[in-house]
Order: C-alpha cells, then sequence, then structure tokens
DNA sequence: GAGATATGCAACTCGCTGATTGCCTTGACG
DNA sequence: CGTCAAGGCAATCAGCGAGTTGCATATCTC
C-alpha cells in the first residue's frame, strides 16, 4: 500500500510552504522581488514590528534557501533566490492534474453507468 | 508611503500558504487531487494520527475554501477546490517577474556605470 | 578615538496549533 | 430494536512561532 508512505516531493514543498504563510514574511519577499538585495535595516524600516523580529524571518526565509545574505562591511544584505519558487510551482501543477485525471475517472464511471467506484492503482479501502 | 500599506494579494495568499504549510495537510490534499471526494473515515484510516486531527485538517482546508466538504447519509464527504490554488500560482508567477525586473534594472545600472540605486516607481527607502 | 549605525545573542512572554481522549449523536442494517 | 460505523463536541496539553527587550559587537565616519 504506497499510499501510506510519504511523497518525498511533499516533504520538499511543506517546509516553503511554511517559510510562505507568514504575511510578514510575503511582504519581505516582495520587496525583494521588486527592490532586489537589500540590508536587514532598510527592511526593518517600513514594517511595524522590532529590527530583530525581521531578522528572524529574514533567517526563516534563509534556512529553506529562498533567500541568501551575505556580509558586506557592517550591513548583511539579503538577497532573492525565486529558483527555489519553482519548486512550489510544480507541485501545484501536479496537484491539479492530478485532480483533473481523478475528475476524467469519475466522468468515465458514470457515462459507464458504473454505480460503484473502482480502483485502478492498487487502493483498497 | 505606500509600500507600508499591504498588497491585498498577499493578504490573500498567506492564509492559503499557511494551509498548505502542514505534511499532514499536504498528504490530504494529495490523496484528495488522486482519488477524488472521500469521506473523513477513508481518509484517516492511512494516516499515523486521530480522526479528530485529521477532521481538524480537512476543515482548516474547508476554512480557506481548498477543499469542500458535503453530508451524505452519516458521511461526511471532502472534495478538492483546485481553482483555488491558481491564487497561489498567479502569486508565485508575479514574485519571479518583479525580480525579473529588478535584475534587469541593476544589470542597466552596472552597465551605465552608475554606482547608487535609483528607483523607478515611486519607491521610497 | 568618539559617536553613530547595523547587527548579533540570549532570555522571556504569549497565543496559536497539532493532537489526544472521553463521551454523545446520528445513520445504516440485520 | 440492538448494534456497529461515521462523525461531532469539548476539554486539555505540549510545543512552536512571532515578537519584545536588554546588552554586547563590529563598522564607518569625523
Amino acid at each position: 500500500m504506497p499510499s501510506t508512505a510519504a511523497d518525498p516531493r511533499f516533504e520538499q514543498a511543506a517546509p516553503l510552504f511554511a517559510a510562505l504563510s507568514d504575511p510578514t514574511r510575503l511582504r519581505l519577499v516582495e520587496r525583494l522581488s521588486q527592490e532586489g538585495p537589500l540590508p536587514i535595516s532598510a527592511l526593518a524600516q517600513d514594517l511595524p514590528i522590532s529590527r530583530q523580529a525581521v531578522t528572524k524571518h529574514l533567517v526563516a526565509l534563509e534556512d529553506v534557501d529562498l533567500a541568501t545574505s551575505r556580509r558586506e562591511g557592517r550591513e548583511r544584505i539579503f538577497e532573492l533566490r525565486p529558483e527555489r519558487l519553482s519548486i512550489v510551482h510544480r507541485y501545484l501543477d501536479q496537484i491539479s492534474r492530478q485532480w483533473d485525471r481523478a475528475l476524467d475517472r469519475l466522468r468515465a464511471h458514470v457515462e459507464t453507468g458504473v454505480g460503484g467506484l473502482e480502483r485502478q492503482d492498487g487502493e483498497e479501502v
């Protein structure tokens, strides 16, 4: 029963979703995406929370490789890594495709006049 | 200073990311996407947690309209709503596009030999 | 060197979240 | 009608996550 085993793609996507699940972090991602690399202080300036809180958010983004940081003098510059977003992108596409196929199968059953449900991948309920 | 105001797109995307940020919920989404509508009991069977926990996850998905539920006899059938995923999809695309434009601007500055940064969309830092 | 700027570190609070457990209601069925 | 299966409700709990505050460091700039 393969459905019990977790698909590695999902284990990979979850932390990314988590990193993007905070409004503050989304705003940071937004700013970094439209203004390019910025130091912590610049990013913290427009936000209603403390600089330390902003730092933690940025580190959270860095932890999942959605951003990188480099030291530049006394500043720490954060830069977005949008390539990482493609993982999430692909994940969403896959879910949509699977759903479409599931719909097709259900439709097929209806048109064939089949009352119950059938399994095509060895699933047992 | 418009940068302080939150973009409604992000306020909309954050809860969706949050709903997808849990591994268990991702697995539920997975199963619903590949097997179509299912009752709680069927979904709970393959998971190592209690039925109540599964119910909560499903309700969480329903709260952000990633799923719908309907009563059918003594069962409660949950069904995925993949259209909602397009919101996240569009959000990711937008971020990527903004980043590309930011990159172009930065490159332009370098090639022009400009030392400092300029703003082209009325943004103030 | 002095003062200001940009961070780093650590301890602590507090509310939310994922999960559990016990018990009750409702529908299906022989 | 008795019983089993599918859920619903409510109380409870431990852990984590977001934010704060205070203090120490490291860089610039004069």
